[in-house]
Order: structure tokens, then C-alpha cells, then sequence
RNA sequence: GCCAGGUUAGCACAGCUGGUAGUGCGGCUCAUUCGUAAUGAGCAGGUCGGGGGUUCGAAUCCCUUACCUGGCUCCA
């Protein structure tokens, strides 16, 4: 007997949590559920509610079928024995239906159970190994909001529980590096119920957090943009010209004064072009690079809030380009550029993903429009040597959009960076942005929006789980923290600390009257990337005693050879 | 917003079928002044998320509401 693959042992495994279901539990609908990248799935509907608690009741029953040791049997059927086959199975006639005619239709039977199912399988049961229940959801009959919500079990496959054992092990170690839990442990942030989706930043996460900014400030300052700041609370009426009113209002955060509506920005792009029309424009200005680190506050969901991944309100690190038509390729390779180098500061793998997002259903402007500035993208990616994928539909109200998905050090993917098309609002219908061109004549601009980390919030969620905490030195909310063997090392400790305060450090001392031990146990833990220890013995022959959070004791050094070590690190990002 | 599960001390959690709240870490105080991952002793923290109900009695059962978690839909 062949080895199984994973691919066949997870689809056996949903058909036998499928069949054992249905035993358990009779009068079950069953939708077809596909393996996923970490284990399998299935969709139900029952009269049953399911939950965890229901897994034990399962999960026998599945380890039963199992041991069984069953043969899964192909067969190729026609369209007509598939339809009697699948009679009163509502969810499986749908499928069934979607099947393009002239395709082979096939059904795996194991046991007393049959369905109709492309494969690939396993040719018995028992090569599935240990199978186990993780979690129940909720998920629309395919994937539609109006649509039945149907129950979902999600399970994971194992060759045997030592193997099963391991998984589980790792599931535990991303849950250690769960930016909610570190925000905590490290000091980071809070989140208060009181005030859903919005972050209260302690001092150590404020220092990350605005390490990054100037970071972001340097970079696309460097690069041609200009920053601007634009109002937080803009009135209806520009909310109206701009279109959001009609397409984005259910998200907005409205308010009233003296009789008259605002909103708080979900966006910044009005404002940008408010700065845009304040004065007469030459194409000699154009391309104008407008950056801003815009707050902004979108009254998301309840259900989709995450952590401080998805939230309420967020800062973007928004810039709006307006250039001439013939001019976005360029601009686009150029922000692509900026986009990579910022990535590999982080230590995120190069290997970003791209994805072309096309006209929604619900979108303003012509088809024709649309369809340009599709195009337009497609040629500034192809010129840059970027490969996407299309994703139909997905574009925003306005325009179609690049996304760029990075990779973290867990292999996870994020999509953070995007760059939007829009001839809409600075269109005469919009916001009426105009330049005067070569030939003396108004002519409106393109308008690029664009961000390279998305969200500052949601960028260092990211970063706190890729890092595990960790950060590197230029990032550290501490850098270094020094520890005074004892109180007697108290006077040479603040005289180190001041001179590596002045070398420009964030630095601090450990004066508590602990052993040793138990600082260097404290720094560790807080993940402080360096210790600098220090007695008699230091003070002595005028060295300091480092310590890497890395590398462990580097023994002793002169203080300016520790501050050169620091400073190369820092510049290099490491 | 939808489905399921949660909410007990600053944090992580225990508290079985209802009988009046515990453990570890952290914090504070005192003693210890120590050379590379935990010095010792003591003390203080909780109207068990909010509201209502059942009951002689509710952290525990029921209803409701807010929030959180995992998914779905959406999305930076």
C-alpha cells in the first residue's frame, strides 16, 4: 500500500467527521467542506447547536470509523445516478448543479457512506491517523451574508498523537507571541471594553510606536513627499462632494453642531485635495507627493474587531499622489521601491505578494474609466516586474488597487501595504481637483492613495508577533538597562547610564536590592536587548560586563566600544 | 452584524451536581548588598462584567445586556 498525503488523509478525515456527524447526531444537512492549509473542515446543518462540548461524543466516533479501516472507493458517475444518489440533500444538489456539464462527475463511498466528492483520498481509513476537533464556527452558506449561517467543525489530522501532541505544542507557542498577550506582558498598551476598538498606548508601546513614525517620516520625506495634517472633523456637506456620505456612511462616526453634521474621517484623501485646491496648480507641480500620519475612525462591526490588528480608530500612513495619467507608472514602480526597501528593514521575507483588485458592484464612475485604470496598474506592475494575481471585484468604491501581502517570521501572511487608483474625486463631480497644463487649459489630476505599512496600529500588532516581543534594538522600548551588581556599584551604575543616555540610548538602571540573578532573569524577560552589568571588579579596571539578549555573556568591555557595537546595530536595523 | 464559547485579585487560572471565594505570578513593606535566568519573611488586593429572575440561600441555575475569544461576512 502507498504512503497517504496530507492533502488525501485531511479530505478522508472531513468525510469521516462528516459521516460520524451524522451518526451522532441524525437529520443532518451536510455541506461540502474543502481541507484548509491547517487541517479540514465541514459545514452543517443541523437542529443541534454544536459545540466543544460535543467534540469528545465526535471525536470517538470518528477514532471508531477509523479503526474500522475502511476502503474509500472512486467511482465515476453520471450526472443522473449522482442527482438520485444526493436526493433530498439540498446543499449537495446545489453543488451538484454548479458542475459544468461534460465534466466527470465522482463519489468516494467508504463504508455505508457515499458522497460526491472530487477526491483525492486515502485508500483505507486507518492512514488518516489521529484526527482532532479544534473549534466550532458559524459560516454562511457559501460564504453570503444572506445566506443560512451554517456550523462549521474545524479538525486537525495526525500521523499519531505524538505527532498530534507536537501540533498542538505549536499552536501554543503563537499563541505565546499573541501581540493581546504581549501588549500586556511587555506593557505596550491596554484595550478597555468601555471603549471598544480603541488603544490606550503606555509608555514603552508609545515608544515603538513613534520610533516607527519618524522612521516612516525619514523614509518617505527622503523619497519626495511633503507632509500635511488635515482635520479630524469634517463637515457633511465635503463628506456629500466626496461620495463617502453615500458609500461609506454606515462606517462613519457622525456628529452635530450648531445644527450642522460632521463626521470624524475614515479617510484622509478629502482633506489631501482640500490642500490640493487651496491654490492654483501647474502641471510643474505634478507629481505632488502629499504624506500624512492621518487618524482616522471607522465604526467597524463589533465582530470583526481584533486586538489592536482591527480597530476603531487607527492611523494610517496615508499619502495622496496627484500626478497626470502619464506619470503613474512611474510612480507606481516608485512606491513599489519604497514599499520593498521598508519591508527588508523589518526582516520580512522579500517574497511579497501582489494582488490586483478590480471594479466592486457597488462603485462611481463609468465602466469605461474603470476599465483604464485597470489597466493603468496592470502596465505599472508588469514595468516594475511585480507579478499579481487578479482578485475581481475587490477594488474600493473609487478605483482598483494594488495589495501587497508580507510574509512574517511564522510564514503568515498580511496584507499591509496598497496603492489605489482614483480619477473620481478629483473629478468635477467629486472634489473638482484641477492643474493648469502645458496647453494653458483646467485639466484634473490622477489621485494615487497609497500606504506602505497600512495602519501604524495594525503594522506593530504585526511586528510584536513576527518579533515575538523581541524587538530589535532601534525598536526597543528599552535598549539597555543596567544592573548594579549592588548597592555599592550604585554610583559607577548612573554614571554609565548617563553617559549612555547622552550617546543617545534609552537606558535604565535596576536598583532593586535583588541578586543578580533574579535582574538578569527581569531584563530577560522584559526582552531588553541588552545588560550591561556592573561591580567593583567594571569599575575597577574602567570596563562594563554585556550581556545580549541574543548571544548571552560578551564578557567585558570600554564603554565606547559597547556604544560603536550600539550604534551599528541601530543604523542597520538589526 | 451572524454562529459558538467565555467574563472570578494587576496578570494567568481553580472553584464538581447551588451552602457565602482560593492558587501561582506580580505589587507593597521589612531584612539581605549579593558577579550572569528567581534571597527570605510578612502584608494588602475581589459588591465573582452589569441588570433581572428562580431559591431559605446563587460565582454556580434561568433570562437579559455589555465586552472578549474563535470563526463567517467585512476590512487598514
Amino acid at each position: 500500500m502507498r504512503e497517504a498525503t496530507l492533502e488525501e488523509r485531511r479530505h478522508s478525515a472531513a468525510h469521516l467527521m462528516a459521516r460520524a456527524v451524522m451518526n451522532v447526531f441524525p437529520d443532518v444537512q451536510v455541506d461540502i467542506g474543502p481541507a484548509t492549509d491547517e487541517g479540514f473542515y465541514y459545514d452543517f446543518d443541523l437542529e443541534h447547536r454544536i459545540s466543544p462540548e460535543d467534540f469528545p461524543r465526535i471525536e470517538e466516533e470518528i477514532a471508531r470509523l477509523i479503526a474500522l479501516d475502511e476502503p474509500f472507493v472512486r467511482k465515476t458517475v453520471s450526472r443522473d445516478e449522482c442527482a438520485k444518489m444526493l436526493a433530498g440533500q439540498r446543499y449537495k444538489l446545489e453543488r451538484l448543479a454548479d458542475i459544468p456539464e461534460g465534466e466527470d462527475i465522482s463519489t468516494y463511498a467508504v463504508g455505508d457512506y457515499v458522497e460526491m466528492c472530487r477526491g483525492p483520498h486515502v485508500e483505507h481509513s486507518k492512514q488518516v491517523g489521529v484526527v482532532h476537533l479544534t473549534r466550532v464556527a458559524g459560516s454562511y452558506y457559501r460564504g453570503d451574508e444572506h445566506n443560512k449561517m451554517l456550523q462549521r467543525i474545524y479538525g486537525i489530522v495526525a500521523k499519531d498523537e505524538e505527532e498530534l501532541k507536537g501540533i498542538l505544542e505549536r499552536a501554543e507557542e503563537a499563541k505565546r507571541r499573541d501581540h493581546r498577550r504581549l501588549g500586556v506582558e511587555l506593557d505596550l498598551f491596554h484595550l478597555d471594553p468601555e471603549d471598544p476598538g480603541q488603544i490606550f498606548w503606555h509608555p514603552n508601546g508609545w515608544i515603538i510606536y513613534v520610533t516607527l513614525q519618524d522612521y516612516m517620516r525619514r523614509k518617505v520625506t527622503a523619497d519626495g513627499y511633503m507632509e500635511v495634517n488635515t482635520p479630524a472633523i469634517m463637515p457633511r456637506s465635503l463628506w456629500e462632494r466626496s461620495g463617502h456620505w453615500d458609500h461609506y456612511k454606515q462606517n462613519m462616526f457622525v456628529t452635530e453642531s450648531e445644527k450642522r453634521v460632521f463626521a470624524v474621517k475614515p479617510m484622509n484623501c478629502p482633506g489631501a485635495l482640500e490642500i490640493f485646491n487651496s491654490r492654483t496648480r501647474s502641471y510643474k507641480d505634478l507629481p505632488l507627493r502629499l504624506a500624512e500620519f492621518g487618524h482616522c475612525a471607522r465604526n467597524e462591526p463589533s465582530g470583526t474587531l481584533h486586538g489592536i490588528m482591527r480597530v476603531r480608530g487607527f492611523v494610517q500612513d496615508d499619502a495622496h499622489i496627484l500626478c497626470t495619467e502619464d506619470q503613474i507608472e512611474a510612480e507606481v514602480a516608485r512606491f513599489c521601491r519604497l514599499l520593498m526597501d521598508v519591508y527588508s528593514d523589518f526582516g520580512f521575507d522579500r517574497n511579497v505578494t501582489v494582488k490586483l483588485s478590480t471594479m466592486p458592484a457597488d462603485h462611481v464612475g463609468d465602466e469605461k474609466t474603470w476599465a483604464h485604470a485597470e489597466d493603468a496598474l496592470a502596465k505599472a506592475c508588469a514595468a516594475t516586474g511585480l507579478k499579481y494575481e487578479i482578485q475581481p471585484g475587490e477594488g474600493a468604491f473609487y478605483g482598483p488597487k494594488l495589495e501587497f501581502t508580507l510574509i512574517d517570521a511564522l510564514g503568515r501572511a498580511w496584507q499591509c501595504g496598497t496603492i489605489q487608483l482614483d480619477y473620481q474625486l478629483p473629478s468635477a463631480e467629486r472634489l473638482n481637483a484641477e492643474y493648469i497644463g502645458p496647453d494653458g487649459q483646467k485639466h484634473h489630476p490622477v489621485m494615487l492613495h497609497r500606504a506602505v505599512l497600512g495602519s501604524l496600529e495594525r503594522f506593530i500588532g504585526i511586528l510584536i508577533e513576527h518579533y515575538a516581543g523581541a524587538f530589535p534594538l532601534w525598536l526597543a522600548p528599552q535598549q539597555v538597562r543596567v544592573l548594579p551588581i549592588s548597592g555599592k556599584a550604585a554610583d559607577y551604575a548612573e554614571k554609565i547610564r548617563a553617559a549612555l543616555e547622552a550617546a543617545g540610548c534609552r537606558v535604565g538602571v535596576d536598583d532593586s536590592p535583588d541578586k543578580l540573578g533574579a535582574k538578569i532573569r527581569a531584563a530577560t524577560m522584559a526582552k531588553v536587548p541588552y545588560s550591561v552589568v556592573v561591580g567593583p571588579r567594571d569599575e575597577a579596571a574602567g570596563q562594563i560586563s554585556v550581556r545580549s539578549r541574543k548571544d548571552g555573556d560578551l564578557g567585558a568591555m570600554k564603554l565606547e566600544a559597547f556604544i560603536e557595537r550600539l550604534n551599528e546595530e541601530k543604523e542597520n536595523h538589526k
